[in-house]
RNA sequence: CGGGAUGUAGCGCAGCUUGGUUAGCGCGCCUCGUUCGGGACGAGGAGGUCGCCGGUUCGAAUCCGGCCAUCCCGACCA
C-alpha cells in the first residue's frame, strides 16, 4: 500500500491506483476472492449493483425487452463456429475438461459471453417473419481469464447483462443497436452521473464477431478512459454460423440480423473513478445505497431525545422514498462524519441537542462548498423544510455531479494535429485527432504513447486531413477520440 | 509469458545485515468505565505453524537451496 493519510487511504491526488485499491476495501464495496482474479462483492457494493440493475432493467423493459436465462456451460465446438469470435475469445477462456469424475467427451467452455448458445436457441425458435423481432436480455455472470485483474474494472468473473436481439433486416437491427447505445449513454448520465463520449469503435477495437461496435467512454479522474457499455450490430455473422433463418412474406428464406449489447459491474468502477476524491467515494444519489445519513449526536440524558427525533426524521424521509440510515454507531461524531464521507453518502444530516429545541438540523453535502480546512460547509435548516425539499436537493446534487464530471472531461479533452501535442494530451485525457484508419498505425500509436482509439465520436464535426502520426489521408470523416484506457 | 519487488497477527510495518530469553510496534478487534457538533481517553485482554519444503547449526523469522503466492511495469480485455 502507498502512503496512507489519517483515513487509512492513499490520497487520490497522490496515487490513483493505490487510492482505488484501498478504497474498494475500506469502503466495504468488495474484497478479493480466494482464486486469483475473483472478487467478492460485499453488501454495500452489491446494493449499488442492485440499484443499477433495477434502473437499467426498467429501461430494457420500456424498450420492449424480456429477461431470460441461458446456461453457463457452452460446448467448446459452439465457440468455434464463428471464426472471429473464437479467435477473439480463445486466450481468455476457462475450459471444463472433467465432470462427474470423468474426462468429458467434449470440453465445456465457461461462457465468456452468450452469442453462441443464444445463436443455437434462436436457430430453434425462429422460423417465420412472424417470430421476429426477438428481444431478449440476460442478467448473468461471465468468465474471461484475466492476467492483470483489478476489482470491478477487470476480474476473471464479473456480473453483467447481455441483450441479444434478432431482426428481419439490417435497418431494423441497426435501429436496435443504436437504441440500446442511446439507452446506455442516457443511463450513464442520468443515473451514474457520468457524461460519456459516445461513438463507434474502429475496426481494430471492435467486438470479436461484430460488424459494428458502439461504445460509451467515460473519463476517469486519472485521465484514463473507461469503456462502460457497448452495443454491437452483428450482421448475419452469427445467423450464418448458427443457421438462424426465417421465411419472409414472399416465402424467401433469409438470415436474421442480430445485435448484442452489455453493461457490467465495471460500471461500479467507473462510478468510483469518475467521481471519487481524496476523502473517498462520491456516490451519485440514484445509485447510493444510503442517500441521507442521519447522525445523532449527544450522550447521556439527551441521547434518547435525539435518537427519537432521528427516528422520526428517518420515517418522514422514508415515506418519501428516500434511502435513509440513522448512523448511531458508538463512535465519536467526527469518526462517523469521515466514515460516511469515505462511503460517499450524498447528504449527511447532523442532529444534536442544540438542534432539538430549535427544530432544525445541519445538512452537509458530500460534494459542495467547503471551508478553509476543506470541510463541508453545513447548512442549518428547519426539519420540515429539509424534509419537503430533500428530493429536490438530491436531484440538484445529481446535476452538480454531472456538471462537475462534464467540466472535468472537457478540461481534459483537446484536439491534436501533431504527434508531440497528441502525446502530451493523452497523458491527461482525450486527444481528438485525425487518423488514417490503418491497424498498423493504431499499433504504432499505442506503442509510442500508450493510447488507443476509444471511438469515432457520433457527434464529431466533419473533418478531413492528414493522419496525426503517418500523414496519410484520414478515413473516418471526423476526428477520433484517443486516450489511455483501462 | 518477459522485467522488478514483496511474503512476520485482520490491515500497515519493524526485527534479518552480525543466528541465541517468552517475536515486537501502530491501527483495528474484545471487556469495563468515562466520553460524543470533524477520526476521544484510561485500564485490562484476545489474536502468530514468521508463505511452503528441505538444508546448515547445539540453536533459524534471521544463513543456504528449491518451490509457491501476491503486487507493480509490459503484450490481451467489459
Amino acid at each position: 500500500m502507498g502512503k496512507q493519510n489519517e483515513l487509512g487511504v492513499t490520497p487520490m491526488s497522490e496515487d490513483v491506483s493505490a487510492w482505488y485499491n484501498e478504497l474498494v476495501f475500506k469502503a466495504e464495496l468488495a474484497d478479493r476472492g480466494p482464486a486469483k482474479g475473483t472478487m467478492v462483492i460485499r453488501p454495500y457494493g452489491y446494493r449499488i449493483w442492485e440499484l443499477l440493475q433495477a434502473q437499467l432493467d426498467q429501461r430494457f423493459k420500456d424498450t420492449g425487452h424480456e429477461n431470460a436465462y441461458f446456461p453457463l456451460f457452452i460446448p467448446q465446438s459452439y465457440l468455434q463456429r464463428e471464426a472471429e469470435h473464437v479467435e477473439g475469445f480463445a486466450p481468455e477462456l476457462a475450459v471444463v475438461t472433467h465432470g462427474g469424475g470423468k474426462e468429458l467427451e467434449e470440453p465445456l467452455v465457461v461462457r465468456p459471453t452468450s452469442e453462441t448458445v443464444i445463436g443455437e436457441m434462436y436457430h430453434r425458435w425462429i422460423s417465420s417473419y412472424r417470430d421476429l423481432p426477438v428481444l431478449i436480455n440476460a442478467w448473468n455472470n461471465v468468465v474471461r481469464w484475466e492476467l492483470r485483474p483489478r476489482i470491478f474494472l477487470r476480474t476473471t468473473e464479473f456480473l453483467w447483462q447481455e441483450g441479444h436481439t434478432a431482426h428481419a433486416d439490417e435497418a431494423e437491427a441497426m435501429e436496435e443497436t443504436l437504441r440500446m447505445f442511446d439507452v446506455y449513454a442516457e443511463f450513464a448520465e442520468n443515473v451514474a452521473a457520468i457524461p460519456m463520449v459516445k461513438g463507434e469503435k474502429t475496426p481494430g477495437e471492435r467486438f470479436a464477431g461484430a460488424k459494428r461496435t458502439f461504445t460509451i467512454e467515460g473519463l476517469m479522474r486519472d485521465g484514463k478512459a473507461l469503456q462502460s457499455g457497448t452495443s454491437h450490430y452483428l450482421g448475419t455473422n452469427f445467423a450464418e454460423a448458427f443457421d438462424i433463418t426465417y421465411q419472409d412474406r414472399e416465402n424467401q428464406l433469409r438470415h436474421v440480423h442480430t445485435t448484442s449489447w452489455g453493461m457490467s459491474t465495471r460500471m461500479i468502477g467507473a462510478v468510483i473513478l469518475a467521481h471519487g476524491d481524496d476523502q473517498g467515494l462520491v456516490l451519485p444519489p440514484r445509485l447510493a445505497p444510503v442517500q441521507v445519513a442521519i447522525v445523532p449526536i449527544g450522550r447521556g440524558e439527551q441521547a434518547e431525545a435525539v435518537r427519537d427525533k432521528a427516528d422520526e426524521l428517518r420515517e418522514k424521509l422514508t415515506a418519501q422514498g428516500i434511502r435513509v440510515q440513522v448512523d448511531d454507531r458508538d463512535t465519536s461524531p467526527g469518526f462517523r462524519f469521515n466514515d460516511l464521507e469515505l462511503k460517499g453518502v450524498p447528504l449527511r444530516v447532523e442532529l444534536g441537542p442544540r438542534d432539538l429545541e430549535a427544530g432544525q438540523v445541519l445538512v452537509a453535502q458530500r460534494v459542495g462548498e467547503v471551508d478553509e480546512r476543506g470541510r463541508a460547509v453545513k447548512e442549518t435548516i428547519g426539519v420540515d423544510a429539509f424534509v419537503a425539499g430533500v428530493q429536490e436537493r438530491l436531484d440538484a446534487y445529481h446535476d452538480l455531479l454531472v456538471a462537475r464530471a462534464r467540466a472535468y472531461r472537457d478540461e481534459h479533452s483537446a484536439t491534436a494535429d501533431d504527434l508531440a501535442t497528441f502525446t502530451e494530451q493523452v497523458k491527461v485525457g482525450f486527444s481528438y485527432a485525425l487518423h488514417c484508419g490503418q491497424p498498423g498505425c493504431e499499433d504504432e500509436i499505442k506503442a509510442a504513447t500508450a493510447a488507443t482509439p476509444r471511438c469515432i465520436p457520433s457527434d464529431g464535426a466533419p473533418e478531413e486531413g492528414p493522419c496525426v502520426r503517418c500523414g496519410e489521408p484520414s478515413t473516418y470523416g471526423t476526428r477520433v477520440a484517443f486516450a489511455r484506457a483501462y
